[in-house]
RNA sequence: CGCGGGAUGGAGCAGUUGGUAGCUCGUCGGGCUCAUAACCCGAAGGUCGUAGGUUCAAAUCCUGCUCCCGCAACCA
């Protein structure tokens, strides 16, 4: 089996913050490290979304490229990302001539089979910019009740669904003029309607897989039928439309980034040298399970567009399963980039570290409700129970073991663990929480890793070993030793959700192979017996493992949001 | 009647083939003193938003209502 685990592409517009992190890159990251440590055969892949109205506008705003301008945004969220210790195989940009090739036969191939068709509508354009205005681009008077600031989609004061070419005075939001014309133009649509049928055997058969977010909202969309959309735009950024009557049009934004996903996988096995064909050995084949990773707001072209567009095609087999997450909210409230709502995500964690954030973003993933980012939060997360659970045992253990026996502990003391009741239980646990992140359910496996450290808390204090040191030398080694195998075990266990505070743990015990982790993640323990024949020693004098958060600091940042919110 | 999601002890969350309501944090009481004022044991605390219905049995299924959120500037 392989696994293809995509990320929604972030798009080239804005800083990522805590909302994208928690709801689509960290648990994607955690799942691919997951796999990955398990052995499987396992691609990440995401990249930025170039496209769209929005971007030419703001690259308009700033005086530069719109090249220019993605490229800087890439960058940025690619440093960012660095920084959190999420990590991609390929990280790509659909502004790239790979990502247009591919897109290029998609389009030909759908073409071909009959899935896009020419329609004539009207569109309005505005005479002093020459821009065909995008329904969202234009407002006017609401031809329904008369509010005067109906945008070209919908009024929000009567919610009717506007046709804008009807909308009484309407104005240009590109250049505020109201000089506007309605010009009969063609624009080329991708053809759901056709695929009506056969969409619904595929969504039947995986949806029952699905949280109920995702296949209640796409059921109720595409019972009764699917409704075609324009997939092409009057703009002078995006990939051309490849044919000759429809020169000077450009794809629409949303049909050609999820071939995103597909281009930058080709990408990638072109750039590592594999032998493996992108369609054949990844997408079109039978043996790859294909994951992907989003936000709410993208489940109609990850569940229906994106699909159909797949199957229709014939070009790739669509997606498996589709964790859509809710969204993070900061405080209770949305993060808003332009009322300064939002924390700048890449100087929380140059303050904090990658693993305090990782810990509490991870609890904070919107499953199935919003959540919500609070300092408050953070700090009781990180301090109650990532310090005193789990930073405290591996502390209290290592201080316990170098202090008594800094020569080493003998072979012995590990061997007989694996006799013990207490293995047979970690066994156990260890065993489940592989399950539990087979099934993609992040959070739940955090927690039964944090029940696995309060085991390992309370086999240590019923077992007293200052006290038994005083009577029993013996006895208390082997206390110890059994408690660091707890240590390593849960250092192997965070490998996927805090690698920095995994690798430290583990490096207190010497060079651990990739084979032992992996050995002692999967719950198998084999080679672990074989890594302590010899008796174990530290490899240096143990510190603190998880810094706590102060408490002033927090206050302070408190009071910066409180500032804003006024 | 636009569509969809949500409402569970002080806080954050789990909980669908309906069957004695769970977890983490916090609180209170006790213990321990190896450890990061940490750790261990025990307890209190919920009529699962609201009003009805189906059922031997409802947090779970159905209906009405209230409130919150997303689709819907920027934004996942």
């Amino acid at each position: 089996m392989k696994y293809l685990i995509t990320s929604a592409l972030p798009y080239a517009n804005g800083p990522i913050h805590f909302g994208h992190i928690a709801g689509v890159y960290l648990p994607a990251d955690i799942y691919t490290k997951h796999l990955k440590l398990k052995g499987e055969n396992c691609i990440h892949i995401s990249g930025s979304d170039e496209h769209g109205v929005a971007i030419m506008q703001n690259a308009q705003k700033a005086n530069i490229s719109y090249q220019e301008y993605v490229n800087k945004w890439n960058q940025e969220h690619l440093d960012v990302f660095t920084k959190y210790g999420i990590e991609f195989d390929f990280f790509g940009q659909t502004s790239a001539e790979y990502h247009k090739e591919e897109v290029l036969e998609w389009f030909k191939d759908l073409n071909d089979k009959g899935f896009i068709e020419k329609k004539a509508e009207e569109q309005l354009q505005c005479q002093d910019c020459h821009h065909y205005l995008p329904d969202r681009y234009v407002e006017g008077t609401c031809y329904v009740c008369g509010h005067e600031e109906a945008r070209g989609d919908e009024c929000p004061k009567c919610g009717e669904w506007i046709n804008a070419v009807k909308l009484i005075d309407p104005v240009c939001k590109f250049c505020e003029s109201k000089n506007i014309e309605i010009k009969d133009v063609d624009q080329w649509y991708l053809m759901l309607s056709k695929y009506h049928k056969e969409f619904r055997e595929w969504f039947e058969s995986v949806s029952p897989e699905w949280r109920k977010t995702v296949n209640s909202f796409v059921d109720s969309l595409t019972k009764e039928e699917m409704v075609d959309r324009a997939i092409t735009r009057d703009l002078d950024w995006g990939i051309d439309v490849p044919l000759p009557e429809a020169i000077g049009k450009k794809l629409y934004v949303w049909f050609d980034a999820p071939i995103g996903y597909v281009s930058n996988t080709k990408e990638f096995l072109k750039q590592s040298g594999s032998s493996d064909h992108y369609l054949k050995d990844w997408w079109h084949s039978s043996d790859t399970q294909i994951t992907n990773f989003i936000g709410k707001d993208n489940i109609i072209f990850h569940a229906i567009i994106f699909p159909m567009m797949s199957l229709a095609s014939g070009r790739a087999h669509a997606v498996k399963n589709l964790p859509a997450n809710q969204y993070v909210n900061l405080e209770g409230k949305q993060f808003s980039k332009s009322k300064g709502w939002y924390i700048k995500s890449d100087k929380a964690v140059e303050e904090f570290g990658a693993d305090a954030l990782r810990y509490y973003l991870t609890t904070l993933i919107p499953e199935t409700n919003d959540s919500s980012y609070t300092w408050e939060g953070f700090e009781a997360k990180n301090n109650n129970e990532l310090a005193n659970n789990i930073g405290n045992f591996v502390n209290r253990c290592l201080t316990f073991f170098y202090k008594n026996w800094q020569e080493g502990i003998p072979e012995e003391h590990f061997l007989s663990f694996f006799k013990t009741e207490h293995f047979v239980d970690l066994q156990k646990q260890v065993k489940e929480i592989n399950l539990t992140l087979d099934k993609v359910h992040i959070k739940k496996a955090l927690e039964q890793i944090m029940h696995l450290g309060q085991t390992a808390n309370t086999f240590f204090s019923d077992r007293a070993p200052w006290a038994q040191i005083k009577e029993d030398n013996d006895a208390a080694a082997e206390t110890i030793a059994h408690s660091a195998i707890y240590a390593i075990t849960l250092g192997c266990l965070f490998t996927p959700y805090l690698p920095t505070l995994s690798s430290k743990i583990k490096e207190y015990f010497g060079e651990l192979s990739v084979e032992l982790v992996r050995d002692i993640y999967s719950g198998e323990f084999k080679l672990l017996k074989d890594f302590v024949q010899d008796g174990l020693q530290l490899q240096k004098k143990p510190k603190g493992l998880v810094q706590k958060i102060e408490n002033d600091r927090i206050k302070e940042l408190i009071e910066e949001l409180k500032n804003i919110k006024n």
